[in-house]
DNA sequence: GTCTATAGAGTGATAGAC
DNA sequence: GTCTATCACTCTATAGAC
């Protein structure tokens, strides 16, 4: 819910239609009520990068390899644009000064495995930061493309092009 | 208000306490409600851009200085990445729908005529498209960015890179 | 009187909290 | 299921301009 309509889209009838569970056992799952059950999606997503994503992109020996990577999976993630980034809604909403922290330390870490690994692969330190910076960005930028056209094909345009440079 | 919360975060309370209205007032001045309110307020960042981005961006015999032109704009107009962009933040919120083809307009109005100033510029067509709908989405993805980290010198950083593409 | 702009109490619906 | 707060919104009353 929260990845399909954002943070304030997902309201906890919505929630509780989906799951198919009553406001009383969502409070009883999560006690400190919707800001937690956020919190919680996000530390998931958080944790399906590290796996999936920082992960390789630390410990793939070939880092071009690792990018290709991190490009294929970002993009089954969001499912080729048609899914949303929670952090990225969270990042525009109204909620996100409860958020600050968590949201800069998902950009962020984001930013600095994908910098270690362009070093890897050659670039110099602020040439690799640049670049990173600029993907990630890029990522953001191609789901609001995306979602704003109305065309979801924009986010795999998007994406090859940002493989492109960091290749 | 809409520029600063987003379209959910703007609500007809915060919208009265910071004109000073009361809902009589604003609901005669906007019959249609919140609605037609966010539908102006779009209307008139149409017509800034026209005005300031599009116009010069068609008319400046140099491209290149249109560019340029075009990108100092745009870190004007959103504060250097203090500010925030009403459409990408309905473009990721659950009032998408309501508003599609206006999005759609803005963001493919954009792209339409930044490709069209690159082509001047000497680019074959494809590459122009290409060129243009990545340095949209990089504008849109720069802000998220920016409010993510809670840096502004995020968005100044990838306007740079940008400009430094479209070069 | 009429028109336009105003204020703000009050509507039902729904939010999240409990 | 109930609570209160707040949502977008409606309605009535009223002000001054012409």
């Amino acid at each position: 819910m929260f990845r399909e309509h954002g943070y304030e889209g997902a309201s906890l009838t919505r929630i509780g239609r989906a799951t198919g569970l009553g406001k009383g056992s969502l409070y009883h799952l999560f006690p400190n009520g919707k800001e937690q059950m956020a919190a919680e999606v996000l530390a998931e997503i958080d944790a399906w990068f590290e796996e999936n994503v920082f992960s390789p992109l630390r410990d793939e020996p070939d880092p071009r390899l690792a990018i290709r990577l991190m490009l294929a999976r970002t993009d089954a993630y969001f499912l080729s644009g048609r899914r949303v980034c929670l952090a990225g809604t969270i990042a525009l909403a109204d909620a996100r000064d409860q958020f600050a922290e968590r949201l800069s330390g998902y950009f962020g870490e984001w930013i600095a495995t994908l910098t270690a690994a362009l070093v890897r692969a050659g670039r110099s330190p602020p040439e690799a930061v640049a670049l990173a910076e600029d993907a990630v960005a890029g990522v953001q930028g191609a789901l609001v493309l995306a979602r704003g056209l109305g065309d979801p094909g924009a986010f795999s345009r998007a994406l090859e092009r940002i493989g492109a440079r960091l290749g």
